[in-house]
DNA sequence: TTGAAAGCGATACCAA
DNA sequence: TTGGTATCGCTTTCAA
């Protein structure tokens, strides 16, 4: 069934029912009645494709997706959950590109075969060669995460820089002088994660404006690796009380390592962290975190994105979010030292 | 550019052109070559919209996405991950639905609108108005999950009765006598989700026929609500020794309220269940746990999908899947009785 | 207020 | 081996 065959039954022409479906031009009242009637009879929905190929239009917004078998955070789950809602609100599909290898390939397939109207990046680095390409080919596009030049493109982000800062402001004031960051994997750091590296920026400017003792260390993204980091914590520096994590994946080895070493959370040493809410309170005790609100940030990117495709000639706009650190149950006054 | 463009430039029809992209028609080498010289020095990739039109297919697969802010699951995300790769190998992209209220609405906007060659759902639950609709709409799809009449459509699923009577069978010949099921939660249950159901069914069946006290919980799909169903479960049973869950969102849950209650894990008590690798081995002590296959669901679903849009008039085609229950550290012996 | 017809950018049939 | 052209189902300009 397609627009003629409604056209037919109404007896107008197609051009009318476009009209009719669109509200681009004014249709006499019984006409409109008409064509409503014959449209409700038989369930007629427009083609997608069709309308895409006349109007320019798809009304898809690409997403590239990271690979399967590489760590999904919560964080990133509930962002795009939110992306998808975010974008069926303003009649917008989702439609996810395969980030395998570096993930230009997938991406190359949404921009080059024009399957979306814009896209948004995820996992950003500080040097992104698809945000180069994006750039470079005029495509439209919004980034989760900032580049090294963050002023060439629009972007939502977490402002990991101050965020870490807080929880070490927050450990110092409870007294602890040796404190550990543990960050995100070897391989994501090395490959230019931004959370990654401004994270340890913040780490290490807090540690020095304080003058406490801050030793930062890479970690993979899962539990074992958490066990392991906190081995080479205590055996780098017997005397850390604390750490700050983004590693909401290493949290669960992050406990178990320190029970396995009979370090009580809070008594004996504290953790605090950036972590999906969800996360923040799975283990126990309760990590005392900022939360990630992955849900206001897809919202945000799809109105980034969508006002980009609306009016293209604005300069761009950033969302930097800053929330608040949540007091829970895994921070507490530093023990007293064996010095 | 289009290829009209192409066709000029190499001084050839547009079909011809179409014909050295699709391979459909034998090219003679020399017009082919400089066809492809024109290709390569612009760089030109078709309309993925003007070729679905034309050609009838979207080559794209819809997926019905549950909502932000309901929980998600690890098993989701690597199901979602492994989908878009699976389907990537074949050339195909996967575009996300929104499931706002019943999944309705997201899903007529996929088939109705033509979105897409075919569905993927998930979340199924035992009476599903979505399956219902895609059968008598004729429109194709694939299901992770049965409804209650599992012949009619083809689906991947995992043995939830198996797997469940697995975890009782372990805790029974490990001598424990009274144990309880932690399911998911009552919402979803009431809605009718497979999972829960057959969780279920396997748990009272195997604890019927070993002739040991079970009794199953509801809780919600949460640290909290885990937490929570703890203190009934000791509540109504205090001589409980044993549970077994489906329910990996409020592990840490379980595993807190278990602690707060003196309970060891698994001196005390033993704890079983289904969950994803990740948070199996994220909890302290780690999941004897069926590893619920995200991965390889994803990559079955994608095939499934494919074979019945090659071949739409042979049968349904079903998987079942039942992981082996992995042995960690969260189950032992039942402890001495007080009887 | 409405209709006719020219695109949009491919595919594939019919001829040559 | 190749070219011409109808077709897919819409949108939108130009006329009436």
């Amino acid at each position: 069934m397609n627009i003629g065959e409604i056209a037919r039954r109404a007896g107008v022409s197609r051009s009318t029912v476009s009209y009719a479906l669109s509200g681009k031009r004014s249709i006499s009242p019984a006409t409109r009645a008409r064509i409503q009637a014959v449209i409700d009879e038989l369930g007629y929905q427009p083609s997608a494709t069709a309308r895409a190929l006349s109007s320019g239009e798809t009304r898809t917004l690409g997403l590239v997706f990271p690979p399967a078998g590489s760590h999904y955070t919560d964080m990133q789950l509930d962002f795009i959950g939110s992306l998808v809602e975010a974008a069926a609100g303003f009649g917008y599909d989702v439609l996810l590109a395969a980030a395998v290898g570096d993930g230009q390939q997938g991406l190359r397939r949404l921009v080059a075969e024009r399957r979306v109207d814009g896209a948004v990046l995820m996992e950003i680095r500080l040097d992104d060669a698809r945000v180069d390409y994006l750039a470079e080919a005029g495509f439209p596009f919004v980034t989760i995460g900032r580049t090294g030049e963050p002023e060439r493109t629009r972007w939502v982000d977490l402002d990991y820089t101050a965020l870490v800062r807080s929880c070490v402001t927050h450990l110092v004031q409870l007294g602890h002088r040796r404190i550990a960051f543990v960050n995100r994997s070897e391989r994501l750091f090395h490959a230019g994660y931004e959370s990654a590296h401004r994270s340890l920026t913040g780490f290490e400017r807090a540690c020095a404006e304080y003058g406490v003792v801050g030793t930062a260390h890479l970690c993979g993204d899962d539990p074992a690796s958490g066990e392991d980091a906190i081995g080479r914590i205590l055996a780098a520096d017997p005397g850390t009380t604390a750490l700050v994590t983004v590693n909401e994946a290493a949290l669960g080895g992050l406990y178990r390592g320190l029970a396995a070493r009979g370090r009580a959370i809070p008594g004996d040493f504290s953790v605090t962290g950036i972590a999906a809410g969800r996360w923040a309170t799975a283990v126990t005790p309760q990590l005392t975190a900022a939360d990630v609100p992955a849900i206001e940030m897809g919202r945000v990117a799809v109105e980034l994105l969508l006002e980009l495709l609306a009016t293209p000639d604005v300069p761009p706009r950033h969302v930097l979010l800053t929330p608040p650190v949540s007091l829970r149950a895994s921070a507490g006054p530093a023990p007293a030292s064996d010095d």
